[in-house]
DNA sequence: GAGTGTGAATGTATTCACAGCA
DNA sequence: TGCTGTGAATACATTCACACTC
């Protein structure tokens, strides 16, 4: 157990537990059924567990809501987390109404912006204020993450001022290229790279490859 | 050149592109330069660069301009790629706004919804049909690839629609796990699950780390 | 001299395969 | 018998290091 932990098995045991929620608690799952869900092998899944312990019966698997508290465990979730939102427009806004969030155990409690207009009002229940009282303000709310969703000139200060207000993790959707310290945790949604990268499947997929490889298909 | 390209290639190319895009065309950067930018070695730039051709002058670099378009034709960014959207709820009204797809090449051309009082209708100048109108429509209208933004239990069935009309690229929105073939490219963006890998980073971070391993910033 | 292009070396992630247990 | 947990084997990605060119 927790030799060296896989860079990205966080991403997987977010997705397993996504799987879980969705079963009857008391079901009992195989890793090599958890694994299908998710397009990865029996193997990497009981890997991933291994690193913090061992969670399941041997010849039988693993009990769903057993393995479901111990993943949100795991992952943090067994406490609510706070956000701050800088950049209050059409996505700023799009992101606030997302009730996805506060389900998950992710509440904004604050925003920012640099429109007047909406400094001091409430947009849907979340009070904005301006960036220069950042720092303030996220100490005092002890706020723990941070999602940029600002113009992408603006996004390096953005993050910038975060992260002298002592926020440690960034979820960043302005098109642009952070540079951060390595104690922060950045993560990138952009939507842009994302069709580029599909544009470059589409543009290097032969008709050779998809008929060879044709799989099993639901 | 050419012997295999790592997986994830086209998600660095599209960012080198990304950093030279905002550059003076006749400059030179150097692959350590750029590499520095999108936080990667030089090694690995030459190396991606490398599974498509030679494109630098030894001794010196490579001129932006020209790697620009070398790297936007590699992605297959001399065209304009064609996208259809499923949902046009509050999520996919904030893609069919933003302006960002359409700088790109990527022109959302039609819109699928259930919603009878937007059938018909045209969103931000997309026009707006129901879900049993996409094989034909998007056969008709030579669609490349397709925007899932509708709740997670229709995301399937959304996925379903979209590969039996033809389209072999889906970006999908929903916080769903979706099963499609593997001659279609899936990608993801689950902003939860994006959450709860942060919140893992945090949990799990000791202070330790963060002061042993603090690095150059800036 | 400076920096590309690339084989060789290293490091990391995934898969294999099986001992051991319910 | 069926499936976990895990070392060993394999595959994959990154970095190193240097011959070669402008």
């Amino acid at each position: 157990m927790r030799d060296n932990i896989p860079e990205n098995a966080a991403v997987r045991l977010s997705l397993y537990l996504r799987h879980l929620r969705k079963m009857k608690k008391d079901k009992v799952i195989s890793s090599e059924e958890l694994a299908e869900f998710i397009r990865t092998s029996g193997a990497r899944v009981r890997k991933d567990l291994s690193f913090f312990g061992q969670f399941g019966t041997t010849g039988k698997g693993y009990v769903v809501g057993e393995l479901e508290d111990t993943i949100s465990k795991i992952l943090g979730l067994d406490q609510v987390w706070t956000v701050a939102l800088v950049g209050a427009g059409k996505l700023g806004m799009a992101l606030l109404e997302y009730s996805g969030f506060k389900e998950s155990g992710f509440h904004i409690r604050i925003a920012f912006d640099v429109d007047q207009s909406k400094i001091g009002e409430k947009l849907v229940g979340v009070p904005v204020y301006h960036p220069y009282q950042m720092p303030k303000e996220i100490r005092q709310q002890e706020i723990n993450m941070g999602l940029i969703a600002v113009p992408a000139e603006a996004a390096q200060e953005s993050a910038d001022l975060l992260i002298i207000s002592g926020i440690r993790a960034i979820l960043n959707f302005a098109s642009a290229t952070l540079i951060v310290p390595s104690y922060v945790k950045l993560m990138q949604v952009d939507l842009t790279s994302q069709l580029e990268i599909m544009a470059y499947f589409l543009s290097h997929t032969r008709e050779e490859k998809i008929l060879t490889k044709r799989p099993k298909w639901r």
